[in-house]
DNA sequence: TCAATTTTTTAGATTAGACTAAATATTTTA
DNA sequence: TAAAATATTTAGTCTAATCTAAAAAATTGA
């Protein structure tokens, strides 16, 4: 159907649709992908041939309906196969992300079906994020950062905005994972760092780590 | 680390080796690899090149040491989710292979190691193929084919050796499954066909079927 | 508003892997 | 043992996906 490259530049549409809601710009695409601006309108255009995007140059890309469906269907495979791996092969949440960007292009509907319900149809990935059902919906809840939070205010850890090892490890050594409640104790004025309270226990964080850890109240 | 062409290569010459003990023919691998000669001239330079066989030039190739070692892993991959596929998915024998053949380049040695344990260690995958251990070993057992025997004797199916959907359904059809006991009532001199026995009833078979299925005595 | 800066596209190359057609080497057979 | 047949390699082309450098369009801001 479509190749492992074609599969990567919808999910990064995808995903940047968020942020650029006017259109994704060749720049910002070639940023996510890591690649150049001169590669990016080449893919743009060959996408945009399949009807997978919606292009005008100079205007940036947009997902059509069949470019939004594959790349839910990729997201999708990713998450089902990252709760695959922690759940049933003991990988911890930092390690799944470059063996799913591996899997997610495996194609095999009769997979992906039977996967999710080996897994018993979860609802979320090891890092929050929530795994389209086969139709492709998925709920969107209203979650914000830690960081928004006040002085005094309680939430409980529903995501991660950053999923990089090393800020997953850093969760981990300290103790912090989905599902626990946290405190915001004090927040210091200065550089915005908080104390917080998490199973009973103290801990100061910088905003570099509130401002990527998802809460919802 | 190596390109799916690279490996899907390196497990033809595999494959073929058994067959062509003095070197794997250009054209053979062609005819296995679907393409035509001059592709696997190119391909087997490249091979060289990277030390994965040895080769000189009109003289055919051979698995290095190196290249052998890739070329088990590559099938343990294969069988492992062949395996999986078939023991936790629901799949039925004849499905998994077009998806084993995307699986088996995904690259991560904790996936497979994992996979392996969470699987029990299976010794033979679906077909009755041996699983080689994460060091490369695996046991070459001393079947025969059913269309060997003779008249009265009886034997353990262990295996296909054509492992076609089309040959696998009509093994299910006709209730012929790994396992089972089969005893060769007749064996028709004209055509080579065989009247045999299998979970009591009588079934008389061509020598296509003979031919393609491994018995153990 | 128009020149400077930034963004995007175009032009031209490169690499992997495949193909066709032609050349060359090897093997078979008369 | 020399044609004939077969197998293999070489030469040249193609496509997908990438890159660099240059050109062109859009945006910014003095
Ligand atoms: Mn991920
Ligand atoms: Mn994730
Ligand atoms: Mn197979
Ligand atoms: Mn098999």
């Amino acid at each position: 159907m479509f190749s492992f490259s074609e599969e990567n530049y919808l999910k990064a549409v995808f995903h940047l649709e968020r942020k650029y809601k006017g259109g994704v710009s060749t720049n910002a695409l070639a940023e996510e992908m890591e690649t150049k601006a001169s590669s990016v309108t080449d893919m743009i255009r060959k996408l945009s041939d399949k009807q997978l995007v919606i292009y005008k140059k100079y205007q940036g890309v947009k997902l059509s309906e069949k470019g939004r469906a594959t790349a839910i269907e990729v997201i999708r495979k990713h998450r089902l196969w990252e709760f695959f791996l922690v759940e049933k092969l003991n990988f911890n949440w930092d390690e799944v992300h470059d063996v799913a960007e591996q899997l997610e292009h495996i194609k095999s509907e009769k997979l992906t079906r039977e996967l999710d319900k080996f897994l018993g149809f979860p609802k979320r990935d090891p890092h929050g994020d929530p795994i389209p059902d086969a139709e492709g919906n998925f709920s969107v809840s209203n979650k914000l950062l830690l960081s928004e939070l006040d002085k005094g205010q309680t939430g409980i850890c529903v995501g991660v905005k950053d999923t990089s090892a090393d800020f997953l490890r850093y969760l981990d050594k300290n103790k912090i994972a989905l599902g626990k409640t946290v405190e915001v104790k004090d927040i210091e004025d200065f550089d915005n760092s908080m104390l917080i309270v998490i199973d009973g226990e103290e801990l100061r964080i910088s905003q570099a780590i509130s401002g990527n850890l998802f809460i919802k109240m």
